[in-house]
DNA sequence: ATTGATGCAAAGGCTTTGCACCACA
DNA sequence: TGTGGTGCAAAGCCTTTGCATCAAT
């Protein structure tokens, strides 16, 4: 998909990826479905889709699979771990350097050639965890 | 659904609960169904989600969220990490202790409630490995 | 007997895809 | 102007659910 690829950059694709790149909250499809379709309204959700998937495959913009049934993206593209509200599903970032040395730990414990690593972290979000209170 | 739960030990749900004991697979349903219908031919994929769901509310065995769209189960409940191949999904354990420090690390970056915290590996399996050269 | 569980099939949610038309390069 | 992209709608895949019937307690 990288090598050889002859892309173009349409005024959607180039949306979806100014749109995603202002945000930090790690939408799902749909997500950006509702909010490109105010700037672009014949925008259609396959094409969201579509283009979501060629970025990621290209390296432009992260595709992220925690927890939940729906996939969501970054255009953060640096290896960082996430933490999932178990309540709202929200996701956010967490600041932290990657523990690199999980990956050596765990191949001497594997016969399986690890090539990447993610940590994942569930919790409660500070607004699910007011309405709790 | 622990609590005042008055669950029944049906014929299904104990052979449900048999088979995925008998595996370290992490078979998702359908693979559950599978091997179950020889054993039990008119037991339905519904009675497979619906106990595979139960069970895992329980706590008795539990659900596994590892990338990919179907979910996995697992009879092993103790907290551990997993490695998943990127070729052909399959699932294995990797038998290192969890770094329960990576919570209170990013506990300290984070206003999330920190509840619990996981790690999966991508890699490559040794059959699909073999497979390449 | 009571009522939770099953089998079956239909419906649901998310994602992918076929196709005719459109618009970048 | 060639061909990759779009919008639309249909189809696909996985999972959940309504309902009449069954069976565990």
């Amino acid at each position: 998909m990288i090598a050889g690829s002859k892309l173009r950059m349409t005024k959607q694709r180039q949306l979806i990826l100014e749109e995603l790149r202002k945000v930090t909250s790690h939408p799902t499809a749909d997500d950006m479905y509702q909010v490109l379709r105010k700037k672009m309204p014949k925008i259609s959700l396959g094409t969201v889709y579509r283009n979501l998937e060629i970025l990621s495959d290209t390296g432009i913009i992260q595709k992220i699979d925690v927890g939940g049934t729906q996939k969501r993206f970054d255009a953060d593209i640096s290896t960082h771990y996430h933490i999932r509200c178990t309540i709202c599903g929200r996701v956010a970032d967490v600041h932290m350097e990657p523990h690199m040395e999980l990956e050596a730990e765990a191949q001497k414990l594997t016969d399986y050639e690890i090539l990447h690593h993610r940590v994942e972290y569930i919790g409660i979000c500070p607004e699910c965890r007011k309405k709790q209170s």
